[in-house]
DNA sequence: AAGTCGATATCGCCA
DNA sequence: TGGCGATGTCGACTT
């Protein structure tokens, strides 16, 4: 192996021997590169629950802060993985490799078997940047602290993140008759989830309080289901159709 | 390209030009494999949401079931993504690789641009299998279903997946004095969440047969978080614990 | 197509 | 480390 080698930013071999493959990989993870597998493999998984898959083509993925990700044809999912620290084993046993992916807390073990490795590869590369993502929850209350108005006339922020025993309020404040409203916030369209959640902090706060008054409740989302709008009624819970913004 | 080149199972080709690369990609998705690009790229999302990546190195995957995900050197989760379901395009704009995945229902434009292109594959292959998986909700409702003194003694399912107003309860019964049990199942330790469910469910039925005599609600989990536990005190709500079989 | 809920959810934040 | 809630959640199932 040349020191050229380990300066390179791919590595791949094709068709190649178990004990080659296990090489690339012990390489590529030591060197802290994103390795890839593609052959015809069984995956066992032990911890949290239990799986089997047998034998078929797929895609392994192992990561430098040690995910584990195997891909089949189909999905936006793996249809195993190991989460993020993780430690990847790469061997040979009785002439196939085997992955192994180990982490605790809680115990899990991930086991890769291949009966045929078609390609290996190992990636290095650098990635400095972060996602720009709009649209989110938090850009949402963004929009309504700036300009309350959009909740109605007349509402004074107080709080955010509000703490309650039932948990924190996205946003608490008061109405222009001077009633506390609590306002939870919803990116999309909600079901019913998110009515009870309203619910469990309206009725936190009213002990809280425990005042006489009572504490409004509103929810804020794009719109509601037929469901959910049931729900938000038989509670006296209010619904205002809002939107993140869109950029 | 010869007939041999649609028969192999991998094609790969190292810093190619982005022609070529566009060539693999198209030829690969056409005959159904599994493509994969590694190079230095930005990602635009435009879509439920908004999102821009700048350029760095990343690992892109279009599957032929119309899934495509970008995954940087952390995480388990795609830095970008699109489901299955969309078309994939690969184009050369302005001497650059371009790969594009739209879909409708909502509008969604996935675009990855390349500055450098180090590898592209293609990989085609069979995977017949499907997971065998245990350890899920529904293995514990089997269980539960079997034996109903795991409950309670005395306890006699009715039905499952009982529709209410509220949703569908897991396990709709009786205890040994008549009175009916609705029962909500969670897989392992649960909060706050698990908590309001129930409570819906129990709401629901209470009105539903508009009874005199109270509906018991009965969660089952591992275990609950203190708040949780506190949360089923003040609502009348009972706790089993009980887990998934493990195997 | 939309509603509902489970998931080996994952992820980020905060105590 | 555990609790808690958001997520462009995804995915399966039902209506």
């Amino acid at each position: 192996m040349s020191d050229s080698a380990y300066e390179q930013r791919t590595e791949t071999l094709q068709n190649p021997t178990p004990a080659a493959a296990r090489d690339v990989i012990v390489r590529g993870i030591d060197r802290g590169a994103i390795v890839t597998v593609y052959g015809r493999c069984t995956v066992d998984y032990d911890g949290r629950a239990t799986s089997f898959l047998a034998a078929g083509d797929r895609h392994v993925m192992l990561k430098p802060d040690g995910a584990a990700l195997v891909h089949t044809d189909e999905g936006q999912q793996p249809v195993n993985w190991q989460p993020p620290g993780c430690d990847h084993e790469a061997f040979c046993d009785d002439g196939t490799l085997v992955i192994e992916s180990l982490r605790s807390t809680p115990d899990e073990r991930l086991r890769v078997r291949f009966g045929e490795v078609l390609q290996v590869s190992a990636f290095s590369g650098s990635d400095e940047t972060e996602l720009a993502l709009v649209g989110t929850e938090e850009d949402l209350r963004r929009r309504i602290l700036e300009e309350p108005a959009l909740l109605e006339a007349g509402f004074t922020p107080l709080a955010t993140e509000r703490d309650t025993p039932a948990g924190a309020v996205d946003i608490y404040g008061e109405d222009d008759a001077g009633r506390a409203v609590v306002v939870e916030l919803k990116r999309r369209r909600v079901g019913p989830d998110a009515v009870s959640q309203l619910r469990r902090y309206v009725d936190a706060l009213e002990r809280d309080l425990h005042a006489d008054a009572a504490v409004r409740g509103i929810l804020v989302a794009p719109s509601v289901t037929d469901r959910a709008g049931r729900l938000l009624s038989e509670h006296g819970l209010e619904f205002v159709a809002l939107e993140p913004p869109a950029e």
